[in-house]
DNA sequence: CGGATATGGTTTCATTTTACAACCAGATTG
DNA sequence: CAATCTGGTTGTAAAATGAAACCATATCCG
């Protein structure tokens, strides 16, 4: 083998993010962490994987800049992983597999549980994807198309 | 090493999709298949991997429902990889990828390509997630809780 | 103070997965 | 009927994964 791929230099806005997020736990890490956990051991309890596999992931998304290690909030000896803005970014991410996972990956009569608006305790609507003037999208609705220059003057 | 572990039996609809596409290869072969790619050699060609993961995700991919491999459109002697319903489902999931790593997964000065509206070819808006009634939600916004018994009666 | 225990990892080693390349079989082309 | 294209299936080596053992600090408890 010559090393697991990367995909750092494709110009595809899909395939990049994959290094940083796409193998089986950095998503459920970040997930915990939307829910608020911090501690190395709060994450090792919650999602049971071996140890030496957390510290690498939490190393890996500290590197891609999705958890920053703050050193010490309470004055404890210890770091802790929270969110930063481009992890806070992966909201969106997260509710697509979630929905996907709600309407595909459970059987009818399996217990399951769901998003609600906070304040009023209500199922929250299915993702939308809008045009510009506000009509909703399906894959068959849109294309990819270069983006016009962005670099600063 | 016991197995890969498998999140099958979570009862969390983050953590279920993860088996299916959790891995490198799959959203790729999925962003393909709804670019339109169907034959084995059109993804080969398209995403450069090695001809035998390509063959293992393939399988992995109709085992999990997510492409189904039809005989033969215009009686050629192979089969060809369509997306099924579930398969379509992750249209969103693949623009909240899209539209993370168009935000943060580039420098300013890359060239880059963005999703356009097909009719008027405007850039599309961000994926929004709205409350029943509406209102726009971000991370703070919603909670999880059990959704109601949906057996059949 | 001194030992027990909790926290946050790193190390070791066996197993699995990934990747590349070579090979093979059936269909198509010349 | 030989060459070649398509769609795979073997090898084989490197790398990732996972369980358990180990280690270094901190904190608790008597």
């Amino acid at each position: 083998m010559v090393k697991r791929s990367s995909h750092r230099t494709s110009g595809c806005p899909v395939a990049r993010p994959l290094d940083a997020i796409g193998d089986g736990w950095s998503l459920l890490i970040v997930r915990d962490a939307f829910a608020g956990l911090r501690r190395f051991g709060e994450f090792q309890k919650n999602l049971g994987l071996a140890r030496n596999i957390l510290a690498a992931r939490l190393r890996h998304l500290v590197e891609h800049g999705i958890l920053a290690a703050v050193p010490a909030p309470d004055g404890g000896a210890y770091q802790e992983y929270v969110l930063t803005e481009k992890g806070r970014g992966l909201f969106h991410l997260l509710v697509a597999l979630r929905q996907w996972g709600e309407e595909f990956c459970f059987e009818r009569d399996e217990p399951q549980v769901q998003l609600r608006d906070r304040l009023h305790r209500l199922p929250v609507r299915r993702l939308e994807l809008c045009s510009h003037d506000g009509r909703l999208l399906g894959p068959d609705d849109v294309v990819v198309a270069p983006t016009p220059d962005r670099r600063a003057p």
